[in-house]
DNA sequence: CCCGATTCCCAAAGCGCTTTAGATACAGCC
DNA sequence: GGCTGTATCTAAAGCGCTTTGGGAATCGGG
């Protein structure tokens, strides 16, 4: 069923039955009800193809997936897509996933672009001066990034966590609970996310009189093994720290095992505070020792994402907003007052 | 820059410039020559809408995503994803992820083969007689499930990984290692990889004169919780098992935590096997007690689905060849004999 | 009662590509 | 020389939709 059956069937113009069916002003309501209606009950749905051609519009979001042998997809990303899926479902916007080189995905991005397959796109995980961002500000095409870049000489739109304040305020808490002596198992250091969080970390020690030793950092890509090797490497040393902060949960599976394997009971020996994405799969509670976390629900991200992104393809949104979300700081059983 | 404008550049129709792009056999070698040449240096690039629009090729594989608030994507897919996307990548296929409401998957099936959306699809997680086959099947869509349904009455092409011989030669190691009560503890049993693995576990059994015993078997989602729980009602009874085969890592982690917390060593009073689907940041050897597997990658896969995905769209596969990988398995250090 | 403004609708021209149905030219054959 | 074949290219017709540029009623005001 097309337009052009439609509206012989319905004794209609095309112009009128496309006209009715998109809200047009100028088409009797009376009229609008009986396309609407047969419409409906012809099951009738408009060609994306065709409408794309005619309009340029595609109705779809994008999103350039970065692959390679040497690159893993973490599993941040699919809770970040649920999040996505969760508003888009109830709104007919799909996703497009383009797979790139991650060496070279500009010429992903320009390749969308420039073909109109995506009304919008969605960045993640920036790095400081994101050359991707300031490639699709410079196409013109829609987005928000998830997360922020820092050192770009334009503004964007975007929405993050308050990435310094979870890691501010954890600290503070550690320092108030007497710990001295501090490490940060952080993310790969070229994110800023990563950035933000050791730059919250410093703030919160330098406010007591503290500093972040250097060699009590870590940034490692956050998988299990790193975050076991970090945390045994930093706690074989002669001034081990007695509180650990730790960006990711699943580092943090590590960083438990090295205590134990160390010999170290928590929150005896030592502290330990982890920030938590919100997994199904693994929550911070179910830790054996329930784990202390700056919590911050990236799913709900996605799902935000997506419904600003269909806000500015629609022309309801407009302009570089960035939001910024509080993280919750969760006391649970992982800290205890220094020794 | 379009056809239009390149063939007039060139003094050419646009039919041989088409032709002469897509490889047709009436157009002069010399011709062709030329229009590549000029295409490649304008940076021509057809427009996906129209050639979608003229052929009814859309050049996209697509995936329809349950979503919802009780639905969690779970980490599985997004290694997928991740092999989807090593292989499409270097074929400019792009991946279309249709998010759907859990409970009615079927419109939106409906949906995206109507509108010619993709040129095939791919279905995961398949439970017994699943609908969404007979759906895809029905509707003569090109498709390729990852994993088996049983009970369908007519073939489909699908890959899977031979979940019940693996899971058989883990329990017969186990019984030759002199174990007698082995339980199982499952993921999600209406799926059919889980009928599978304890139906492997079951003739493993059998074949020893022993039995599966009822109170033996757990299947819950595959979350780090439900392991534990599963583990912890396991270990408490009265005939409490020697050893357990589990189906993912992310239970192993909760299976691992029970054990501690009831003051049992691996091996040394429990036994235990997990699968794994490699990924990369959580991995069986870096278990405190490295774990005993059975491997299989899920990447692997994606790849190898995108792989015959992408052949059937070209129409170099037909038919409904099922594909089935063998799985290692990897003896590591949490096994031992029965006391 | 006439006229301009409104209201409602239509025909037709695109959007950029593929493909059908020919055209043209030249060779080979009887 | 006329005819069939083959190689090469073209004009034009879609694909299914949106949108431009009117046209025909209808209406209110002078």
């Amino acid at each position: 069923m097309n337009l052009k059956q439609l509206s012989t069937m319905l004794q209609l113009s095309q112009t009128t039955v496309s006209r009715a069916l998109n809200g047009y002003p100028e088409v009797n309501e009376e009229t609008r009800r009986r396309v609407m209606e047969a419409a409906k009950r012809h099951g009738y749905r408009p060609n994306p193809s065709a409408r794309r051609l005619a309009t340029g519009k595609a109705g779809m979001i994008g999103y350039v997936m970065p692959t390679g042998a040497a690159v893993d997809i973490d599993p941040h990303f699919v809770e970040f897509l649920s999040g996505l899926g969760d508003y888009a479902r109830g709104h007919e916007l799909d996703l497009v996933l383009s797979p790139a080189d991650a060496q070279d995905e500009e010429t992903t991005y320009r390749r969308i672009v420039a073909n109109k397959q995506v009304d919008a796109l969605y960045i993640s995980a920036p790095r400081a001066a994101d050359s991707r961002i300031a490639l699709a500000h410079q196409l013109g095409v829609q987005f928000i990034v998830h997360g922020r870049s820092e050192g770009l000489d334009f503004d964007y739109p975007y929405i993050d966590i308050d990435n310094e304040g979870a890691f501010h305020d954890a600290t503070r808490l550690l320092v108030q609970l007497g710990h001295k002596r501090i490490a940060l198992i952080n993310g790969d250091d070229t994110q800023t996310f990563a950035i933000f969080r050791e730059r919250g970390v410093r703030r919160a020690l330098l406010e007591s009189g503290l500093a972040l030793d250097l060699r009590h950092i870590r940034s490692e890509v956050m998988i299990e093994e790193n975050g076991y090797r970090a945390a045994r490497s930093l706690l074989e040393a002669s001034d081990a720290p007695t509180a650990i902060v730790c960006s990711s949960l699943i580092m943090a599976l590590g960083v438990v095992r090295a205590a134990r394997d160390l010999n170290l009971s928590l929150p005896g020996d030592l502290s330990l505070v982890s920030h938590d994405d919100v997994f199904p799969w693994l929550k911070p509670e179910h830790f054996s020792v329930p784990l202390t976390t700056t919590r911050s629900s990236i799913r709900a991200a996605g799902a935000r994402v997506a419904e600003r992104l269909a806000a500015r393809i629609s022309g309801l949104e407009d302009g570089a907003r960035g939001e910024v979300w509080p993280v919750d700081l969760v006391v649970r059983g992982s800290i205890a007052g220094a020794r």
